[in-house]
DNA sequence: CATGAATGAGCTTTCATTCAT
DNA sequence: CATGAATGAAAGCTCATTCAT
């Protein structure tokens, strides 16, 4: 594989939406190809395939998300505040690249339909999800949980789901609206007190 | 379409498991008639086509959930109880028909590929809940919330999510085990008391 | 690899003239769908691409080769004059099917590219004239020689060659005039008496 | 076409290989690139494309060819030992340059396909032989046959898949043993005394 | 002079779909 | 009613070729 030039990389969000909005099959290299301006060929000397390049934008995405969910793992306040922060994080990259989240979704039920992306998406999202709750039930600011693991990928699910359920039906993510719904289910819990 | 004959809808398992792994468009008519026996010409016979036989295959699903789901839903005990059973339900669903189940997931992003699934969805899954959060909040069972369907959408993410991480991970989902790691953050949440 | 209707193999020779002309590369599979009538995709149907429909009029012409040349060799009279028998038989193969073997004759040199095409001319050339030159050596009628194979193999570039000029050259074979010059070339050689 | 330097011309040796095992339309430019450590783009700059590179070697074969049976022909010695120079130099060509003659070989039937490449062969191969029969049946070492041309061309037949064929199958070309068999047989013919 | 980068053009191949039996 | 045989239509991919540097 060739490396990528920031030419080529750049022109390529708009092949994002093409993949979310009909998937990586019903999307022809011929549309990619026309939605980028980049010619089929071009394509074809720095990927290896459709797949590849899907690849090349859940990879990026992917390194997004880690990133902004890096920082705010390792912000300052306590660990229910930095949980809170992270979950913002994800929900805002949900919201800036909605495209490619929607194409990662699909692949979810996919064990290593691309490979390494599933040990990405445990590094975005799962891992720090559950280093926070650890931390939160050391420091007090969190309940202890049994498996801290499990809770991170149901909390996941809840954010990713959600996300997704705005893109789907409204068209996009209002990222503090979401949050706040979905903060007062997962930390008050729905017992009433 | 035609009626399908029992003797063709019980044979149509295998093909669940091949929309599961490889998606809709990367399975051929072919390869659901070598996986059930079924020659393809026939297959052409009852259905439109591949996509006709996964909705097929996932309105089957739907109805069962839905069924399944609405027994829950109506039986005794609070609504905070019969919550409970209604993810209960779900979650059996999943272990039960996991590649229908996966399949189902793999297409929720992309609304409206097949006709009506989202209604079906939506009436077996997020309406439901939501329900029964409105009936937990007026019999006090559970505590009230703002936005009743964003929560149950939340809700249904944390499920599925669950669900399938179980699936792809682990091969199988243990209903009991997975439900009591739910109900703990859902109702609990995560605030230390 | 489906058995062939002679529906299909009836009309194939166009085909065979094709690949003599331009080579098996020059030569589309579109250009044999429309030289012979049939469909490209029932061309596909029946054989697995290109290579495969020139093994199949190869193995044909091989086939046909193999029968003549079975009669002459065990026809009545001397080896000597069975040899001759052989000879002319093999050119008259030439004469009647010239596509096919130039086709042939350009893939002398590639060994195995076609599998066991290789096999099937030592069966058709080499073999009968290898055990005619034995049994000529014992019935008196033919010189005995130290390598019967390699003189067989002389042999057969002296004919196949003649044959592949005149066809060339002037576009056909005539199988006497070509023959009587070969008979008194390899029966007389060229020393004088 | 530029003139080819000798940097360049001496490492085409391994094309020569390609274009006789797989053929000229299987070889892509790119393997001769890969297999010489010459770019790409520098073939192109020194050669029209593919075929000119065949071209190119063909011909200077055809002329060491040429070239060698020259000497032969003019050697001293009545015109059978010439003839028998001639062709001992042909074969020892093949042995020498295997690859080239392969390709060469694989081109027979394919009159044209380079220009003047039928012609050359005339020039170095037919024309010889043709001339040192003639000449043989003046000075009496040779038996007058009727048509010198069409017994060049069989001779040459005979020489050239004698030596193509140990080329394949053997790998390489014993000259002298080849020869003794073939002047054997092109000398005292089959028939016996 | 030599070459890495880029691409136009086109071919092989696949597959969903049809229909005569 | 069910299906083997056949095919139209499309798309992925390759490769020869060019050109700016």
């Amino acid at each position: 594989m060739r490396p990528v030039p920031t030419s080529i990389s750049q022109r390529l969000t708009p092949a994002a939406e093409l993949f979310a909005e009909r998937g990586l099959d019903q999307t022809k290299i011929e549309d990619v190809a026309e939605a980028t301006g980049i010619p089929k060929a071009t394509l074809y000397y720095y990927f290896a395939g459709k797949e590849d390049i899907l690849a090349f934008l859940l990879r990026d995405a992917l390194v997004a998300v880690a990133d902004a969910v890096a920082i705010a793992a390792d912000g300052d306040g306590d660990a229910r505040d930095r949980l809170t922060g992270v979950l913002t994080a994800q929900l805002q990259v949900m919201a800036d690249q909605p495209a490619v989240c929607r194409a990662l979704i699909a692949d979810l039920g996919r064990a290593g339909r691309i490979p390494d992306i599933t040990q990405a998406i445990i590094d975005a999202f799962y891992g720090p999800i559950e280093r926070l709750l650890r931390a939160g039930a050391e420091d007090g600011s969190l309940r202890a949980v049994p498996d801290p693991l499990a809770v991170a990928v149901a909390i996941f699910g809840a954010v990713t789901i959600s996300g997704l359920s705005h893109l789907v039906l409204l068209g996009g993510v209002q990222v503090e609206q979401v949050m706040s719904q979905l903060t007062d289910l997962l930390l008050a819990g729905l017992d009433p007190r």
